[in-house]
DNA sequence: CTTGACTCCGTACTATGGTACGGGACCTAT
DNA sequence: ATAGGTCCCGTACCATAGTACGGAGTCAAG
């Protein structure tokens, strides 16, 4: 049940030190402040296992690490109209990420086959994304 | 016909610095050293413009500058296999992303929802982003 | 022929998200 | 009880992609 840092560092798949700069950057607790004065080894729970997760997920949503931040204030307060907010903002972001993603694709996708197609000579790659920035 | 350094970056949206580092780096040229000597103001033409908006497009694409390099480097020479092979690289990435964004969504909406739903209390921000990383 | 806008150049600084290093403490198996 | 593997801690360093700054040169208009 208690894990030791590098336990719940792959257990997430990042390093010890990232779980460290989360700690840092205030994103996980460092779990033992409180005890006797004396500087000892961390053990960790499934608790700080499911944050440290969901700090990923986030990090997959684009959130930075500085709204993740944010986001984790809000999950123990009653701040819902904030947490709406956030999750709208970047719901559009999103959103608008993805056609632009889409948008490369296509153009990536038409420079490959366009440099498929001929035979030789350069193919035309920065034509190939002519009017689509 | 003929720019100034600030007509080519405004015309590609981004600032004269930002120019100015793509030479450094090499990707825009700069257009001068075989002049007689003395340093002057630069003058661009349409292939410039070209040229940096192309780069503008390929980073939406998720080409890192370095990539982009090769890419014009590639845009001149015949190696058409190595760009074909940048190409499907970069789809393949873009598509993995693509899902990602999707998923990330995906959370997103159920947190925007769940919140909405209950009447006080914190909403369950880092639960809506269970089983998703 | 000066003023003000723009340019050039080098160097330094920024933000983001880590990653590395070195020394000491600690814990476990032999 | 000692060797090897972890852990803790602070500080330093890294990559990427810019952004800012200061001083000097240049250019067009009034």
């Amino acid at each position: 049940m208690a894990m030791s840092i590098s336990e719940l560092a792959r257990g997430a798949g990042v390093g010890v030190e990232t779980v460290r700069y989360y700690q840092r950057r205030g994103l996980l607790e460092d779990p033992r402040p409180q005890k006797t004065g004396a500087g000892g080894i961390r053990h960790y729970g499934p608790d700080e296992a499911r944050r440290l997760r969901f700090i990923r997920s986030a990090q997959d949503a684009g959130f930075t690490l500085e709204e993740i931040g944010e986001l984790l204030r809000l999950d123990s307060s009653d701040d819902r109209p904030r947490a709406r907010e956030m999750a709208r903002t970047r719901i559009a972001a999103l959103d608008q990420q993805i056609s632009r993603l889409r948008a490369a694709r296509q153009s990536l996708a038409k420079l490959a086959k366009e440099c498929a197609g001929g035979v030789d000579g350069p193919c035309p790659i920065i034509a190939s994304f002519e009017g689509v920035g």
